[in-house]
DNA sequence: CAGTATCCTGTTAGATACTG
DNA sequence: CAGTATCTAACAGGATACTG
C-alpha cells in the first residue's frame, strides 16, 4: 500500500498505551486530502451518472435531462456546474435561437471515467453479494 | 464500454425529436443500480477512510477513532455498522472486562479496496490539476 | 471500552414558478 | 432551450450527556 500525505505515521504522543503502534492515521483535511476532496465530490448523487452519460459524446442540457432518468433541472444544472468547475466537463454555448448548450468531457473527464468504471464494474459484480449481506444483517438485527 | 442494466437503450417514446437517437439512458433506480447502491454508499464522508484504516489489519473502536482523524463517536459507530451491513467489515466482540471489540475487513472488504485505491491514486495524481481548475473557474465567474 | 440517546445545525435535493 | 430563484422537506453529521 502506498503511503500518501493524508496517511501519516502515527505520532504516538497520546497517552493511551497501545500494543500496536505501527498503524497509520488517516486524515480527512478537506483542503489537502484527495479522498474527501476528489472522491467525495464525485460521490454525490448525480455526478457519476452524468459523467457516464457524457462518455458517449457531447450532449445538450435537455437531452441529458431526459437521459439521466430522475434528475431535476436544478440538480442537473448544479452538478454540471460542479463538474465544469472541477475540470471534468466543458460547456459550450451556441448563440443560436433558441440557444443551444453542449456539454462534453474534457480529457481529464474522460480520464477519471476509467477508474470509475473499475469501481462500478466491481459494484456490478458484487451487487448480489452485497444485497444478500444486507438482508442477512437486517434479519439478525 | 460495457452495457449494464442501469444503462438501457433509449426507447424513443418521448415526443421530443432528436437528431441523436443512439445515446443511452442512465438510470438511478435505488434498488437495482449499482452506481447509486454501491458507489454512493461508500461515497459518504467516512467510509473510504475507515476501509483504508482497516487495510492495515483488524483494529478496535477507540483505536480507529483516534486514527481516523476528526471522526465523531457517533459517525464511527454508524459508518462501521453500515460497512458491516454491506459485508465489508466483520465485528468481533471479546467478552473481556472491559469489553474489546475488533473490526476487520472481510474478503469482500479487502476486495473493494483495490478499485478504491485506483480511484484515490488517480485523485492524488490529478489533485493539483483539479485545484487549479477550480481556481480558474472561480476567477472567471 | 464501546458504545446509545438526544438535540441541533448545515447541507442536499425535490417541487414549483418564472425568464432571456 | 437552458436555465434562475425561491421555498421546503429530508437527511447527514457534530456536540454533548449518559451507560452496560
Amino acid at each position: 500500500m502506498q503511503e500518501a500525505y493524508y496517511v501519516a505515521k502515527s505520532i504516538r504522543k497520546t497517552k493511551t498505551v497501545s500494543t500496536e503502534s505501527t498503524k497509520k492515521r488517516v486524515f480527512h483535511n478537506s483542503d489537502d486530502c484527495p479522498i474527501r476532496n476528489v472522491v467525495a465530490q464525485i460521490g454525490d448523487k448525480w455526478s457519476v451518472l452524468i459523467l457516464f452519460a457524457l462518455v458517449e459524446g457531447a450532449d445538450r442540457f435537455n437531452s441529458l435531462k431526459s437521459r439521466v432518468v430522475g434528475i431535476s433541472q436544478r440538480m442537473l444544472t448544479q452538478t454540471l456546474r460542479d463538474l465544469e468547475r472541477e475540470g471534468y466537463v466543458n460547456r459550450t454555448v451556441y448563440p443560436e435561437v433558441p440557444v443551444k448548450v453542449e456539454y462534453e468531457l474534457t480529457s481529464m473527464g474522460r480520464d477519471i471515467v476509467k477508474p470509475l468504471y473499475q469501481l462500478v464494474s466491481w459494484a456490478e459484480t458484487h451487487h448480489g453479494e452485497i444485497k444478500r449481506s444486507r438482508k442477512a444483517y437486517d434479519e439478525r438485527n
